[in-house]
DNA sequence: ACGCTCGCTGAGATTGCGCTGAGAGGACCT
DNA sequence: AGGTCCTCTCAGCGCAATCTCAGCGAGCGT
């Protein structure tokens, strides 16, 4: 199970990772709001431990933004007695549980099992480009509703598209992201592997969502073709 | 607030009792198994506190019955901590919060206030996808209602492949949550342990709920295959 | 219109992932 | 000690996935 700890008092942020390390959770602590915001978009977590209040971007803030991101893992919040928000607050403010310091360790453990045994709720989570959708979670691609699968390397490719839907990415960049940063050979790859995608996403709904711009590499249509 | 007491060291049930009426608790005390699921399944308490050592029936198979007598109130356990259950499977058995001997009177009632505040949750926690079922309380498992029967890596396997039904797991992470946060073996047993999966509950079955997605890992058919 | 370059295409060659069966090692019970 | 159950290791095999290559066609500048 893996916490995210978002602390900026570094001795109590210590205590709990050591005690939630012996208890068989693996914890990664950030100390300020914008690494928090980074480390649940980037990493999947199955809690979120954020105290309320922070440096650069306060819980409140920071909890707003994941969501924002399409992140929904559940979040305990940590508040003070007499700080700017309440207890009463923390629910309002989207948070799946809370506790006001200090508090008892055991009472934290067992508040993180039972928010984790709870799950995350759904998570809309997807890219969509006209009719086209890919959900990162479930790794799923589909065209009008209708699943398509694709391999590994198809996959990644279109991810990356998707991420730039719109722009136009070149064959050096895709290689660096897609393949490897230091690729070094032929950027024909590139052009087959667009060609299954097309195959695959283009041909069979007549459409062409991948576009190609010809000296300067390619473009997703953000309406889907 | 009716608080029920499971717990056959006299003087400690005593001492407890005598507290949390204090407290303003509506307080009923038995000292076995049978007459805690008795009084459990008969009468209505807002949470129940029982301890795993018992005469008769420990704390683990009352929990289990009360619950399959569909009686879903909060239930904190009280765990020794060398006991035959140590504290980290109290979760596992279904209770919803646990505290380990010797305890603070004043945890004990912090403990349970949190709890009836938090309430019984409303549904029965079973995990389905498809005809698969998965009841983490009773830890059971059943396919088109038959019983499975699974080792405790195989549940654990298919526990967290049902925690993430729908998305595609990594082997890396099946690793880290499954065996070992620093697991650093052969990723080869994760293949193994699916197949062992496949072969009890999918292959007698003629099915196939655990899907391969080759280069990324597994995903468990929520429509169970 | 011509030539050159860039991208497209179809057909292999190669690689490495995941599957499988057998078995060793260890915990637990009788 | 013997037997059973569980966990994990290992090696080989088949095939999907990846990549290479060479010929072709379309776009672009002059």
């Amino acid at each position: 199970m893996r916490v995210l700890i978002v602390e900026d008092e570094r001795p109590l942020a210590e205590t709990v990772r050591h005690g939630l390390t012996e208890d068989g959770f693996v914890v990664e602590v950030v100390h300020n709001g914008e690494d928090a915001v980074w480390a649940a978009t980037e990493h999947n977590y199955d809690v979120i431990v954020l105290d309320i209040m922070l440096p650069k971007l306060n819980g409140y803030k920071v909890l707003e933004q994941i969501r924002e991101n399409g992140v929904w893992t559940p979040v305990l919040m940590l508040t003070a007695k007499d700080g700017e928000y309440d207890q009463t607050d923390a629910f309002d403010l989207g948070a799946d549980d809370y506790l006001t310091k200090p508090f008892s360790f055991l009472i934290l453990v067992a508040r993180l099992r039972a928010l984790i045994r709870r799950g995350a709720p759904e998570r809309p989570v997807v890219m969509t480009a006209g009719d086209l959708q890919l959900d990162p979670v479930r790794r799923r691609v589909e065209r009008v509703g209708q699943e398509v699968t694709l391999t590994p390397r198809e996959y990644g490719l279109l991810a990356y598209l998707m991420r730039h839907r719109g722009e136009t990415v070149s064959k050096t960049e895709i290689l660096e992201n897609v393949w490897d940063p230091a690729f070094d050979g032929d950027p024909n790859v590139v052009e087959v592997y667009i060609r299954y995608l097309r195959l695959k996403l283009d041909a069979p709904f007549d459409r062409h969502a991948i576009e190609t711009v010809r000296g300067m590499g390619y473009r997703l249509n953000p309406e889907g073709g």
